[in-house]
DNA sequence: ATACAATAGTTGTTTAATCAACGGTGCAAA
DNA sequence: TTTGCACCGTTGATTAAACAACTATTGTAT
């Protein structure tokens, strides 16, 4: 029973930790890489900030993606490496950087965006907006307990 | 409408391939380091394997772990570099690498397996069973969709 | 006005993931 | 027997994560 229960554990926070995240992380590589776009998951994440409202802080970014400000640094080199982006240093506030879209970087959203879709919809299939609510719900809670 | 869906597609992905992840990570990467034990999430999974049966090829850990094989040789690398495991050469098969726990390896798991029932615990706080099971069976079929 | 705290961003170190390429071993078919 | 394929593990290159320590700037409180 307690053996049971233990191998329960294992198997769920193995999922939940890891092999979920990696089984998305690589589907949505490798189709953003088949599709010829040169992004990554986690830069995409950062992107969908910039596409929704341009012209952010780097500090803005790292709430909204709920990552690491010295990751948001590294991440933005590499976009910016890319031309996806640039950093302005504003005058008013010397501290801060706003990040602005290239052209390039807009012209991504676009064809990532049908990426994600596509990909979205061929994970979801079979599975109801009910039950995906409410998987949406108890992950929410299960985040809230560990924070 | 679209824009909504989209937006939703958006935050699920970016929990689900990211935010989850870290956040349990994190979490279970802090206990094991306030409780003194010096793993990781990743390593305490490769752990299990061993702990669950001992003296596995690579390959076979490769396989339970969902990780790539270059990976398991890194984390291996690290495990060996903490005295937690050795690699023993199968004579039989020269190709093969048999992973033995070593005693300090042995010793850890009561002490790992007790934080993580803990953090477990924690994390489903106000989450019946039946929630749990039924979320995990989502996110298996999740899973199964974009294997 | 100065001293201290808070904020924004960067850098160093360590761990880990992917993919691709490579070396060595085992096995089976021509 | 040797040729070739499958298998096991390693290595190199690139991307990304966490944490801690750091610089520079801004804001506040005495």
């Amino acid at each position: 029973m307690q053996l049971i229960e233990l191998v329960k554990i294992n198997e769920l926070l193995s999922i939940l930790s890891g092999r979920l995240s990696a089984t998305l992380n690589r589907h949505l590589n490798r189709k953003f890489k088949a599709a010829g776009l040169e992004i990554t998951t986690e830069q995409w994440l950062v992107l969908v900030c910039l596409w929704n409202k341009d012209k952010l802080t780097q500090q803005a970014i790292s709430e909204q993606t709920f990552k690491d400000k010295a990751s948001i640094t590294r991440l933005l080199d590499t976009l910016s490496r890319h031309d996806l982006i640039e950093r302005h240093s504003e005058p008013s506030d010397r501290r801060i950087n706003l990040i602005h879209l290239t052209e390039k970087g807009k012209k991504l959203e676009e064809q990532a965006m049908a990426i994600v879709k596509e990909s979205f919809e061929q994970a979801i299939t079979g599975i109801t907006p009910q039950e995906l609510l409410f998987s949406r719900e108890i992950i929410i809670k299960l985040l809230n307990n560990i924070i």
